[in-house]
RNA sequence: GCGAGUAUGGCGGAACUGGCAGACGCACCAGAUUUAGGUUCUGGCGGAGAGAUCCAUGCAGGUUCAAUUCCUGUUACUCGCACCA
């Protein structure tokens, strides 16, 4: 047995192309749906086996969506830019573009043979200049609002790449993408404010309906903290500032330590007796990676300055000054005031430098023994005013006296930096802007937009850092559009995400060459109603993208806050562990377990392909990939299309089957909802062994049957629909609708337990009353027995389901 | 270290607001069809026991007539963040 699926897949797939099946039409009267994946990366090694598990799954909820009568906008495109494209025109010596153009037709005709309802007429590529001059024009905007701005800073550098890395795009020290060895170098970087957006970007979260575990992953990401700043005087005059969330700690402060890039070391140099040894250290610390850093978590070091010294603004007491690395600069004011009794790394510090360690709120153990760092039960002593108040209390209490006495002030701080936003590489967007000596930084006008990649001899990053494009003398060299004299171009290039920052928004309006899309569009398909991508995108695009939607929000051009309504996130999907049988591992290619899946499209065919995505498991989580699972979605798919043999005349449900039909309906339609594609098809699967042991189906059952297939398996759904002679195409009819009261059966078994151990069953009608199932449970000979001589304590009924009854 | 999550047969996984643990699929076993392999169909399939029964949802307790589900403690693993003051 088993049906021809190649033909019939190839032939509904062009069918779909040639009536414009899926294309998403600007009929503002309907009701719409915006459906969204990530659009991947056009890799050379073309579609992983993950991919269609996401894109599946969207699919099944944009086709629902279309038999229940929306208007759905189901998108795809590619994010083209990126250096594995760079890296391989380098290696062969061809044009990124032309590397680009060949993967994503090969993309395409793959993601095509899957049969997903993308509509491709609204096709966009973020390396197509259409599409990046309005990324540019963005960008423009973002530098006109002062969230643009060009500054020397330490930067992450990756040693292999040779190129920036944002703080997101460094993972455990090392480059997020090659795993190469990641140092500081201090360049002029463009930024991007994000920073500004992070109150924004955290308070909006309470309005969107995210999966809790990403809503957690952002809020941890902009870590927002509330404390204060405090004012040290110092016996050099100057006021040095620092940032605690502990303030109700501040009798308890006896040393401050600096980061070890700080300024107002330099301002102090002439001051400091020990200058050689303070410089030698911050020549150390800026040597080491982000990994050195990481990796030697264990002991604390220091240099101690002196010849300075602080004075606590509480107690007038002097305290001694040291630098040390476990200070960052780039958070809070890169000084703080140290606690050793209630601060971990603060008391390690202290142990090595044997400082003192000064009780300030009691409550836990010995503090010259460990740290007491908990808040909810200590009690202040040591700390004056302070004494006898919680840590709350005196929290609130010290704040008011220091801003009361000019000494601080109440604080909110974030982790979240500023985006580090150039990247000295070729393939990416330029970035319009131009240097000017007189004017400085000047942004192009839009009607030079696009700005164009000039044609270069070579696309190799220099070891200088600079981008290929630096050595374009007739790309640099350019004139002010202010002032009309000499100028040079920026030479480095947007990072990857800068295009996929808004590509749901051209969605809307792909082709519009006057806006990046049209505000009659824009009003009508945004937001997204539903997002799925990677968990792995929590913290940069998924940031990234809203940061920028806020930013165009607030200057009128998106109609709503936040770019999407609803995201999910999706598992991957692992291979065969080659050194370890039997295990789980994810696929790549060094370790051989890639499964290609156009071999299980022509093996299988798309259908049960699809089918086995989003049957493998649990979507949320990661799913193996078996071999053996495929067989059964195949073999479920071919006993589908033998049933065409058994249908019997009748327009209405069989009689045996209604209740299973309005079952099967209720939970295939909410199980799409909540992402239960696996129970989904599980229920499936038990209808179709209902129908065969019923033998036979009548047309409405096997007609209900299709429509519920038919977003799961479009193609045998399609082609059976046609075979029966059904009216019309599937894809144009309604979704199906359930009665929950024809939900039921007639009558239900009851178990009957005896003090909670099943002991006999019986068949009662169908919502038999309390009363009446304890006494037919009673009656039942094998409970008599059981009952009899002994005293009944209680007796409990749930109906449709149990009677227990408690003896002694 | 902090945060989030997971733990159920040989395997992937089901189980609603506490109510018959193991749906559905795979693998496996037996039988039928087939010249044979494959396919297909029928039945079986958590463990122990001849059996009535007993034991089973990481582990140890608790609440309850009843716990995979709730509570306390604990272990292992996964993911995220990581000197963020």
């Amino acid at each position: 047995m088993g049906y021809d699926f190649t033909a019939i897949e190839s032939k509904w797939q062009k069918y779909w192309d040639e009536h414009r099946t899926f294309h998403a039409e600007n009929d503002y009267t309907k009701p719409k749906f915006y459906a969204l994946v990530e659009f991947p990366y056009p890799s050379g090694q073309g579609l992983h086996i993950g991919h269609p598990r996401p894109y599946t799954a969207m699919d099944i909820v944009a086709r629902k969506r279309r038999l229940q009568g929306y208007n759905v906008l189901f998108p795809m495109g590619w994010d083209a830019f990126g250096l594995p494209t760079e890296n391989f025109a380098i290696k062969n010596k061809i044009h990124p573009a032309i590397v680009t153009k060949n993967n994503v037709e090969r993309f395409k005709s793959q993601l095509k043979s899957l049969g997903l309802s993308f509509d491709w007429e609204r096709e966009i590529n973020t390396t197509d200049p259409d599409y990046f001059k309005w990324t540019q024009w963005i960008f423009l905007r973002l530098f006109k609002a002062g969230l643009a701005y060009k500054k020397e800073m330490n930067v992450n550098w990756c040693t292999s790449c040779k190129v920036v890395l944002a703080n997101e795009e460094v993972v455990n020290g090392v480059c997020e993408r090659c795993g190469g060895e990641v140092v500081h170098k201090v360049k002029s970087q463009w930024m991007l404010k994000i920073t500004d957006y992070a109150q924004k970007l955290l308070d909006d979260l309470d309005s969107v309906d995210y999966f809790e575990k990403i809503k957690t992953a952002q809020r941890n990401w902009i870590g927002r903290s509330t404390g204060a700043e405090v004012d040290f005087t110092t016996t050099a005059g100057d006021i040095l500032t620092v940032y605690t969330t502990r303030p109700d700690t501040l009798f308890g402060a006896t040393y401050m330590v600096i980061s070890p890039e700080h300024p107002i070391i330099e301002k102090w140099a002439d001051k400091l007796s020990n200058m050689d040894a303070v410089r030698e250290y911050q020549a150390a610390a800026a040597r080491k990676s982000d990994f050195d850093r990481t990796e030697m978590n264990k002991e604390k070091t220091g240099v101690k300055l002196e010849g300075v010294r602080a004075i606590n603004p509480v107690n007038g007491r002097e305290i001694p000054i040291f630098i040390s690395d476990y200070v960052l600069m780039t958070y809070g004011t890169g000084a703080i005031m140290a606690v050793p009794a209630h601060d971990t790394r603060d008391w390690e510090f202290a142990k090595v430098f044997n400082l003192p360690i000064i009780e300030v709120v009691k409550g836990g153990e010995d503090v010259q023994k460990a740290a007491f760092t908990d808040c909810a039960t200590g009690v202040m002593v040591n700390s004056e005013f302070l004494d006898g108040l919680s840590v709350e209390e005196a929290k609130v209490k010290i704040k008011e006296w220091l801003t009361a006495n000019g000494k601080g002030r109440e604080k909110v701080n974030y982790k979240l930096r500023d985006w580090v936003f150039s990247r000295q590489r070729y393939w990416g967007e330029p970035i319009p802007v131009v240097y000017c000596e007189k004017c400085g930084w000047v942004a192009l006008p839009e009607s030079e937009l696009p700005l164009k990649l000039p044609d270069v001899e070579s696309y190799m990053p220099t070891d200088t850092g600079e981008s290929p494009l630096s050595t374009l003398e007739s790309f640099i060299n350019t004139t002010c559009p202010n002032c009309g004299g000499p100028a040079k171009r920026e030479t480095d290039t947007m990072p990857q995400w800068a295009g996929s920052s808004w590509y749901f928004l051209r969605y809307c309006d792909p082709k519009n060459d006057k806006e990046l899309a049209s505000k009659e569009a824009l009003d009508y398909w945004m937001p997204v109603d539903w997002y799925n991508g990677g968990m792995e995108h929590t913290t940069l695009h998924l940031l990234y993208s809203r940061f920028w939607h806020k930013f165009l929000y607030d200057e009128g051009l998106v109609p709503c806050k936040e770019p999407y309504m609803k995201r999910t996130s999706h598992g991957m999907i692992l291979g065969k562990d080659p050194e370890r049988p039997g295990e789980f591992t994810k696929m790549s290619k060094s370790k051989g377990n890639v499964v290609n899946p156009d071999d299980v499209v022509k093996e299988f065919g798309a259908d049960t392909l699809r089918l086995y995505e989003m049957f493998v498991g649990d979507f949320e989580k990661a799913a193996p990939w078996q071999e053996n699972g495929i067989k059964g979605c195949k073999r479920f798919l071919d006993r589908v299309w033998a049933l065409q043999e058994k249908v019997v005349p009748g327009d209405e449900y069989s009689d045996k089957l209604r209740a299973s039909m309005h079952k099967t309906i209720k939970k295939v339609s909410e199980d799409i909802e909540t992402l239960k594609f696996n129970t989904a098809i599980a229920t499936m699967m038990g209808l179709l062994n209902e129908i065969d042991a019923a033998g036979s189906l009548s047309r409405g059952d096997f007609r209900t049957l299709l429509i519920l297939l038919n977003p799961f398996a479009p193609h045998i759904t399609e082609e059976l629909y046609q075979i029966m002679g059904y009216e019309g195409v599937l894809n144009e009819q309604k979704w199906v609708e359930y009665d929950e009261a024809l939900c039921v059966e007639d009558s239900v078994e009851i178990a009957v337990q005896v003090n909670g151990k099943v002991k006999a069953r019986f068949n009662a009608p169908m919502n038999c009353d309390k009363e009446e199932l304890e006494k037919l449970a009673l009656d039942l000979p094998e409970i008599k027995a059981l009952t009899d001589g002994k005293t009944i304590v209680k007796k409990i009924a749930v109906p449709n389901k149990l009677v227990n009854i408690v003896v002694k």
